[in-house]
DNA sequence: CCCCCTAGAATGGTGTTACCAATCGCTGGG
DNA sequence: CCCAGCGATTGGTAACACCATTCTAGGGGG
């Protein structure tokens, strides 16, 4: 939205120097849609990445003690943005710091897994299948009640968009243009989220574009959209169109049923981890 | 060993206040039982919570500016702590900050409405009721669906405690121990969201237990439980006991739909807000 | 000889101040 | 109307005092 810049993370200008140590590859694909990000130019948000990936991607166990010292040194940035890099990694319960013991590694029970940048590190890093799952599960419990909450609550507008968008997807489906029908995808899931008026429910959309993406890029995603999946699209866009909040949750509950048939491979190499 | 720590999120205990607006200063501190999870006793914490309130509260308003010199003036702190507080605050979606121009206010849209201190400081302002209400349908979504897997892959453990709740349940119900009901409601419901296996449920607990509380406090919760309540909770314990993701899943439906009734009174004032 | 308790030292976060660099909105001059 | 430059405001660095917490060493008692 406001991020007009795409350069995302390779921002890193000046001398510093700011490699992230081991685990060398940023792989999180190419062309990926640019993580949370808050600011991609601020200096700390570059540390933070790195020592968020590595948390989130167990490199850095549970109980692990580091130190801004440590930070500071490794980054070769100043202790002040040690310190605000430390305070963020707090905030979203992945560290706590005490003093004169330093900043120890959280269990994940703490961690705040809603919060967009730790999603992204986790499916950046070795669980990715494991959260995958985790939130397609989400999905299917979230989304057929905001599709009965938008055939309750959408407005007009948002009525006609969400009949316009499954009709494209119809003609992206049977053109084969799978780059378009997942961007149009996006756009319906995140429409009916947004149209549910409830801001919980809103703020999932986010989540839901990763999921679809992380599948596509999984190979899960067939190479011609099954018919019966275009057909519940519009069945839940019609349904939501015509202000029936069964129809719609029905429709989306079936419609998600496809989606977890789907990603079934990923459910048995049960990645859980410790 | 295992059950020693657990309670670890410092919970909510049964004295929780969910201050109703008033908002005052940031008095906060004492006796205050910890919203989140931070320390509270580190200096920018405090002018974290004011200022986390006046923006979630509609105090301040969707592009107000803030700038560093007024935070350092008007709590008195030095630059550096209203700078981490900014960091804070921003990798919550509440602001952005931007040089020459300030600390602007950004729109709910933006919001991280999952961060447990953004819930705590809506439920504390005027938009209480939404914030209730939004959670609950969260709820309603979620909580089915994490008693069927809980039902699927509970430790043995679990099955027995979740039995054992209900029947201490139906025992406080029985006899009028509000307080004590309310404890073991919000004991049962997490141990369902996190026996799910499913950490994005799991970390719902702590917000099922505020709606809990916010439900009893707002007296939206009879004098005595409804008998069919407590059969619920107990059918809900035995099909997770029994490996019965079916009959937990309804069951759990059928529970929430109660709670939804009996929380009709708040959707009424539809507090939607632009 | 061993254990426990206490006092003090070492450690590392917390908070403050001062300073310079970079950015970018705004204003005023051409 | 455009453009340049001023200046406000954040971004980043450095050095300091402070203090809570932990660790350790020493002493006293069993």
């Amino acid at each position: 939205m406001t991020e007009t810049g795409e350069g995302s993370r390779p921002g890193y200008s000046s001398e510093v120097e700011l490699r992230g140590v081991g685990h060398g590859k940023r792989e999180h694909t190419a062309a990926s849609p640019p993580p949370p990000a808050t600011d991609a130019a601020v200096l700390h948000s570059s540390v933070l990445d790195t020592i968020g990936e590595e948390i989130t991607g167990d490199a850095l166990p549970e109980g692990h003690v580091l130190t801004l010292e440590q930070i500071r040194e490794r980054f070769g940035v100043s202790r002040t943005v040690a310190r605000e890099t430390m305070r963020i990694l707090e905030s979203m319960g992945l560290v706590r710091s005490r003093r004169r013991v330093g900043i120890t590694v959280q269990p994940r029970a703490s961690w705040n897994v809603y919060d967009p940048r730790v999603i992204w590190w986790r499916l950046s890093g070795p669980g990715r299948n494991a959260q995958l799952r985790s939130l397609t599960e989400l999905r299917i419990a979230v989304e057929p009640l905001a599709a009965g909450a938008a055939a309750r609550s959408a407005s007009a507008a948002e009525r006609d968009r969400a009949v316009e968008i499954a009709a494209t997807l119809r003609a992206l489906g049977e053109a084969g243009d799978l780059d378009r029908f997942l961007a149009a995808d996006v756009a319906f899931h995140t429409l009916l989220l947004q149209a549910s008026g409830n801001e919980m429910f809103g703020a999932l959309a986010d989540v839901v574009a990763v999921v679809l993406q992380g599948r596509t890029q999984l190979g899960l995603m067939p190479h011609h959209p099954e018919p019966a999946a275009l057909d519940l699209h519009e069945a839940v866009a019609d349904a939501v169109a015509g202000g029936r909040p069964r129809d719609a949750e029905t429709g989306m509950r079936e419609l998600l049923a496809e989606v977890r048939h789907a990603m079934l491979p990923l459910w048995e190499p049960g990645t859980r981890k410790g």
